[in-house]
DNA sequence: ATCGTTAATCGTAGATAAGCGATAAAGGAA
DNA sequence: TTCCTTTATCGCTTATCTACGATTAACGAT
């Protein structure tokens, strides 16, 4: 299967890439997404359109300080919005973000 | 946009969500290109399809320990495979594994 | 104004990641 | 054998993640 002396070095790219502000939003989605946790939290926002935080933290065998950061991942990210109804905060999907993740993935 | 007390609480799900190994899995493979760097490395094999360590290395600004670091967190992942070819070591992306990951995302 | 509920933040502890230089291991060449 | 090249690993430092309990802040209700 590999390629041994037949294959070039570098010649499409001899130097050194920079920093690719493509691979930085990639990996920054990729991020927030690369704990079970915040997985079975967007995949309970998706399925359910929106959630009240008490309810996420219902859901998962973890602390509500706990659940609290890993929503605030989400939401740097992007991927989730909140918004406040009261004493309570709503979370749902940011369907654009998702998006953005989905042809990032699906372009590789 | 977000529901208030017209949705009901975790109906569906009332008990606490177990260590999902699709989630697990998922978020391993997430986490694996949570970097902008291994990003890069994994289009780069994408790209040519084979490629020897010091290649990547040249193409990347970062030490050779590092990137060595960085495709042995892609190769733990599976996202990647190393084959020996003498001196050199050949990596090139693993296609099923790519697959998977692209399955999980567009399942989300 | 006071209480109760909800969620974010603080503080802390332990684990892990990221980066580098230096060294070791493994193979090819002289 | 002795070099040279190539890559992995070690040792180390710094920074960040993860998790928790406790506290704070914000709001509704009484």
């Amino acid at each position: 299967m590999a390629k041994r002396s037949t294959k070039k070095p570098c010649d499409s790219m001899p130097v050194k890439l920079k920093a690719d502000p493509t691979a930085d939003d990639f990996a920054k989605l990729a991020w927030a997404i690369a704990h079970p946790a915040r997985v079975q939290i967007v995949r309970l926002l998706i399925g359910r359109e929106a959630c009240v935080c008490g309810e996420i933290v219902d859901c998962l065998p973890l602390a509500q300080s706990t659940v609290s950061q890993h929503l605030k991942i989400l939401k740097e990210s992007g991927l989730i919005q909140g918004e406040v109804d009261g004493p309570k905060v709503c979370y749902c999907i940011n369907p654009k973000r998702l998006e953005q993740l989905k042809s990032f993935v699906a372009g590789l």
